[in-house]
DNA sequence: TTCCAAAATTAGGCTTGCCTAACTTCGTCG
DNA sequence: CGACGAAGTTAGGCAAGCCTAATTTTGGAA
């Protein structure tokens, strides 16, 4: 049994990649909370279990060994996070953390009958698909808010489920959403940004942004 | 926050003492799974922390704050015993293990919500009392049955969660049980016992039957 | 092309909680 | 009483995973 770090690992190594980011050791040190120094240490023990290729000096990247592991906790934890907010009824900005403890203690046991009992869900409160039993995830063909031009109009597909002060500020999944103009019209894909989302006006600065899949036109 | 290792050895100090047996090196070794020398390091842990009383040789002894924090997590535990038992619907025999390692994970909101969810009960699927929000627990007052004379009538109140075999054999919580004889007629609390539980006829080994506590006459 | 800051790695250390092996204490039985 | 086996403790070690500090590599800017 793979123990909850390398869970951890597995895991926001795939959300890296996912996002079209490499998986670096610096983005895995940020993203888990630890230094770097134990990455590289870490890496060296996913490697070596065969869950991870890895260049010194270069990313890391899943092997399929790794990615299926991987998104066995996804799927976990996205199934928790569903449970914990519709079954108890717990605000969908606020069940990431628990979620990211039970998602190491629940089996597949309970996780499957968890699954039926919310009727093998397709997505979870964030609108992230949950990976299937059988290892496979379908794909989100939206875009990231981030990417899109000005004038862009569609709808909130799937939000980070990190920041639950964001979360609250988007509303929900499936409003309508409008990318109004860049505060910082530089880069195309640099500085903040102010939508319309609902009713509301929005500035979203571009990390928070990044993590913002609109539907398509 | 307690470890998850803490939180273990408190509980087992805290039912060997419920059972009126004293809660010794040896018990707890044998009750958590290792060795008696990791029974000393930690109690010495425990004691540093004010979780428990400690004489050389003797065993230990919750102080309050110990057995507020056995208290927290026996509540935690059978909460999600009979969560998943009820809500999930995992055979009432084999909650145990699931809930031994979510017990550790879920938060207090958590275990609120689930508490809620159930009705606030007041046993768990085998029968134990679930300790209260505040740090207290209602008796049972039943009779362990290796303790009863041989003719003795009742029901079975609360069994032992940790053999599932023997929590199957048993049948269920509420069965009328009647004591038939001991089948090695020595001392009152040895050897093993011939019972009724409901129309089936019954051997249960001495370890067994000290698990089972049967309601008064 | 060189240089520098950021990224990555190595070396070495700490904590937790477990282990084995060796020793001490306890309590019972002859 | 005395001895012996079980219970308990101490000493020393190991693995996981984290850390800091020092070193190496990379890649972009002057």
């Amino acid at each position: 049994m793979a123990s909850a770090s390398v869970e951890d690992y597995l895991k926001a190594i795939y959300l890296l990649q996912t996002a079209r980011t490499p998986a670096t050791t610096r983005g895995l040190a940020d993203g888990l909370g630890v230094r770097m120094a134990s990455v590289t240490g870490m890496v060296k023990q996913l490697h070596a279990a065969g869950y991870v290729r890895h260049e010194r000096y270069r990313g890391v990247q899943l092997t399929a060994k790794g990615r299926r592991l991987a998104l066995r906790v996804l799927r976990r934890h996205r199934i928790i996070e569903l449970f914990l907010s519709k079954v108890l009824g717990l605000p969908w900005d606020e069940v990431h953390e628990d979620a990211e403890a039970l998602e190491h203690a629940a089996s597949d046991r309970v996780i499957e009958r968890l699954n039926t009992l919310l009727g093998s869900p397709a997505f979870d409160p964030h609108g992230a698909p949950i990976p299937h039993g059988d290892g496979t995830i379908s794909p989100l063909n939206g875009r990231l808010l981030s990417d899109c031009e000005v004038g862009h109009r569609g709808r909130i597909l799937c939000v980070s489920d990190k920041d639950p002060a964001f979360l609250r500020y988007l509303a929900g999944i499936g409003i309508r959403i409008g990318l109004r103009f860049r505060l910082v019209d530089k880069a195309p894909f640099d500085g903040p940004l102010a939508i319309h989302a609902g009713r509301k006006k929005i500035v979203l600065g571009h990390p928070a942004a990044t993590r913002v899949l609109v539907s398509p036109p």
